[in-house]
DNA sequence: TCATAGGCTGCACACGTTTTCAAAAGCTGG
DNA sequence: CCAGCTTTTGAAAACGTGTGCAGCCTATGA
């Protein structure tokens, strides 16, 4: 290790520990000449202070913990980027953890941010358990969650407008003409899937449409789910002319079986996603979706964390709103 | 904070912190019942061990940095995905630091790692620039690259065996009966292309190909810089019957152009990229590519840093080998 | 009953900082 | 030349944990 502390330096600079964190630390309260040289040396001696010793008298420890239920989720690196991108700026260090949204590795991600004492926590899976949640708040420290469901429960957190969004998506396809327009949701019971349907249904009855059970169908958010919720609404007599998707994944899915039926999008049926993750405008035709400001989304979130940190009392949940983005997936229908 | 401490304990139990301590890691030197009577007020009192005191004297943190390039670009969040995983296995947390490939920040944040007093370093940035590594190696402490430039300065890393896998891309492409054949790359300059393009050379060679200067063009590894290079080479005549991309994102440039031109793949050309992005299997038509296992390589990486961190001194550099995947973007010339 | 060994426990120091308080040194004006 | 003030410095405690060492207690055997 052999790495130099505070002492070190005061021992070749000839002056007490106390002197040379004073100096490092640019205080008024020690001689110009002596502060520069005490720099001159510690700079020399390859000196950096510890965090952790820092830490442990400072009580903070500069650091905060991120949540997600796995990086890899495209929407989730995105959002985890915005927040690694101004904990930095603001000369906070991140901890990463996923918890495979599995109970038991969630409750060790906290108890380990606990334990290693960040000084706030940011949450952005899909549900957190009611367990989870106790331990969490149980450390005393700020939590903002990111499209969490159940957000009334915690303070803070920033949320897409997911009825506003879907509505917005659902009136896209009523303009164009058409009527009999399906929805492909998540799992049942998530809430940002009960948020996207109530979208879809206020858009169907504000255009006087009326609403039809058979056409609402789950998925699980994922393309395979999507492809077979496709299906079943291929299966119906006339089938859907549009299909607003709970997300680009299902989009995803449904799109491929769509085409693997011989049908063509927009041709036959449109087809609306949600997220507007990158390949979103690389699918064959691009998708039109809704695009989440997911970058900005995590920038918010940390921001709103740094706030928490200063003990400024902030407003409870940002709320975002998402944007039509329309590209080739949706048409009239014949 | 309020959070309690072991002295905190020791006053109730009406111990002296020392045997707090041990009681707490199960040490036989304390009395058993003394021992359960400690954890069991431990248990009441909601003791969590702050780490960063305790890294203070055992001088290891049990903290690991990851600097990737950018966390929003799904190869890379795969790869931390798999480190991810098997440090908080080991009981390691992980800090995540995003370079974006700027100088400065590389150097910010290896600094930050460095006063943060992590145990070890895992790093997968396409390069590395020396002044970047000369700070990297200052800190002594076990560092391990993954696919990186200039392996051979480092002393540990993972890297996909480029050359192999890009001459089985490229000899997919001439069993199939194709004879014109070009290459997409990344930047001129980079090593992993170089090697990829080596590859693509020696699959020529081997079948008695002559190469071909004109059927070499670049990009930058994203789908833009993808589709100018599939222009250039669709105004070539007679254009090549299949293309060999240096990624799945180029490929997905590639494939939009062809399309765009009114041509279809493979029908009219034959078109195989490499990393196997998830999109990879739900591009029309499903794109061949080569199989980096992205996953593994993040877990192999940090399997071999626990080592290091075990002062077991092991193997330089491991070979990971990619696989072709085919799909439905490759068939015979026509 | 006493010496002794072995099992438990507490004392004290260390880790590398920050910060309070006291004291030394330097300066000013009379 | 000295009182009194300001500037500069050092000593010491604290943060929460781990651990070597000394010493206490108890049981055992003579």
């Amino acid at each position: 290790m052999s790495s130099v502390s505070i002492k070190d330096i005061a021992r070749v600079a000839k002056v007490s520990h106390s002197t040379v964190s004073r100096a490092l630390h640019n205080s008024p309260l020690v001689r110009r000449e002596t502060a520069e040289r005490i720099r001159r040396i510690a700079e020399e001696m390859g000196y950096r202070p510890s965090a952790v010793a820092r830490s442990l008298v400072t009580r903070k420890t500069k650091t905060i913990g991120v949540v997600v239920t796995t990086i890899a989720d495209p929407f989730i690196a995105e959002v985890v980027s915005g927040i690694e991108e101004v904990a930095n700026d603001h000369g906070y260090s991140v901890f990463l953890a996923n918890s495979n949204a599995d109970p038991d590795r969630e409750i060790k991600v906290v108890h380990s941010f606990h334990e290693r004492r960040v000084d706030g926590i940011l949450v952005t899976a899909s549900r957190v358990g009611a367990l989870y949640m106790d331990h969490l708040s149980e450390m005393k420290v700020p939590i903002v969650l990111i499209n969490n469901q159940h957000p009334g429960e915690f303070v803070h957190s920033v949320m897409i407008d997911n009825v506003t969004a879907s509505r917005a998506a659902t009136d896209h396809l009523i303009q164009l003409g058409h009527r009999r327009i399906a929805y492909i949701g998540d799992q049942f019971g998530y809430q940002s899937d009960t948020e996207r349907f109530a979208g879809y249904r206020q858009a169907l009855e504000r255009a006087g449409l009326t609403f039809q059970p058979e056409l609402v169908v789950h998925g699980d958010g994922k393309p395979e789910e999507g492809m077979r919720a496709m299906e079943r609404l291929l299966a119906l007599s006339p089938p859907p002319t549009a299909v607003f998707c709970y997300n680009d994944m299902t989009a995803l899915g449904a799109l491929r079986v769509i085409r693997m039926r011989g049908l063509h999008v927009p041709e036959d049926i449109s087809l609306v996603g949600f997220d507007d993750l990158f390949i979103a405008s690389y699918t064959e035709p691009p998708l039109t979706t809704i695009r989440q400001p997911k970058r900005q989304m995590g920038r918010r979130a940390m921001e709103l964390l740094l706030q928490l940190l200063r003990g400024e009392n902030s407003q409870q949940t940002i709320w975002m709103q998402g944007e039509l983005i329309i590209r080739h997936s949706t048409a009239p229908p014949r």
